[in-house]
DNA sequence: CTTTAATTAGACTGAATGGTCTGTTTTTAA
DNA sequence: TTAAAAACAGACCATTCAGTCTAATTAAAG
């Protein structure tokens, strides 16, 4: 059943865009239905409702994603630090990110309070790069005093912070010239 | 005519608390009626509209509060950067910052996108309290390497960022852990 | 070819949406 | 005291919302 996949696929693709730019609340099903081109029918012959579609979105779509954007280089001998601050300055490449923000913070932040499901599909995410980022900096030396943990917290929330910078104005530039403080502050944490 | 006034002015609260909790799409007139407990005809009666309403709650309520959260403490001698780590542990004691994250990245993230006049009334805020930011740290000895422009949007997206990190499990000590990262920056940078 | 299941199709539904309209009451000023 | 304006009150409106339903079409399997 090939066609089958193709339609579910291509309704989650367009679901995630218009989730992502104008949040669950801003996203009607008429948008959906026009955005995918097909009938009412056949979307809800693949998802029961609204919040189920968006469920499939978030875990099919967000999650893969999110995982590709912190994917740290095996860069063999290269510091932890090194290998996070290429990450970092990798996103300035990521177009859609400069442009509408961090998909995860925005989801985040308007829908973990809409329902507990959300909360947790988001939540489940967000520990898995937490978890990444932390596992990625236990592997170099880094100055005793720093509670990884808490360090890879903040490298997520000041990442978050430089992408959000009104979204007008936002440029690969602005984005970079707002996380050399972070990189800065980051290589002085090498041991 | 007081009375006017006290109306009026309880609106404003009562949209200001539904829609930084709920955002602009996520608060409904019917909300707003309820909370308020009054009939639509006086909400229409002071407001033409629901965009209107919240364009007005962004100037007078939205404004103040962000401008009282970045008010820096005249503190004769204390170094700019000293003052500012002040300004951002005193966050973590306003208890709606850390349950609900910053409103003014909030209205930003789901607003700016929805209409212009609210992009504009958002933007104005945050190059207010920027300009406020930047003013203060020229006031003192910065590493000459540093853009303090620059800087200070560093400094609002970290809060922003630190803010925003999962709603659920958010919590003062938490916010504190994640700026620490920042204030201990920040030190390094004094001259 | 025939049967059965998967998929497409869109008219339709009840509830909720933002907003209007016509009064009534209250307040203010002359 | 009276006229006019401000404020309150809520029934009502067209539209849109998410979701249902029945039927038609297409595809897969026997």
């Amino acid at each position: 059943m090939p066609k089958k996949q193709s339609t579910r696929e291509e309704i989650l693709d367009a679901i995630f865009m218009l989730v992502y730019i104008n949040g669950y609340n801003g996203t009607s099903m008429s948008m959906i239905l026009k955005e995918c081109g097909i009938p009412k029918g056949s979307l809800y012959h693949y998802f029961k409702s609204k919040k189920e579609m968006v469920l499939a979105v978030i875990k099919e779509r967000l999650a893969p994603r999110m995982d590709d954007f912190y994917s740290f280089s095996n860069t063999q001998n290269k510091h932890s630090i090194d290998i996070l601050i290429d990450t970092i300055i990798k996103i300035s490449q990521k177009e859609q990110l400069i442009k509408y923000g961090c998909p995860l913070n925005r989801l985040n932040q308007e829908m973990s309070s809409i329902d507990k499901d959300f909360e947790s599909a988001i939540t489940q995410i967000y520990n898995h790069i937490k978890e990444k980022i932390i596992l990625l900096l236990h592997k170099s030396n880094i100055k005793k005093e720093i509670n990884i943990e808490e360090l890879s917290e903040f490298v997520i929330a000041s990442i978050w912070g430089a992408l959000s910078l009104s979204p007008t104005q936002s440029s690969k530039d602005r984005y970079l010239n707002t996380v050399f403080y972070l990189t800065n502050y980051l290589k002085s944490l090498k041991n």
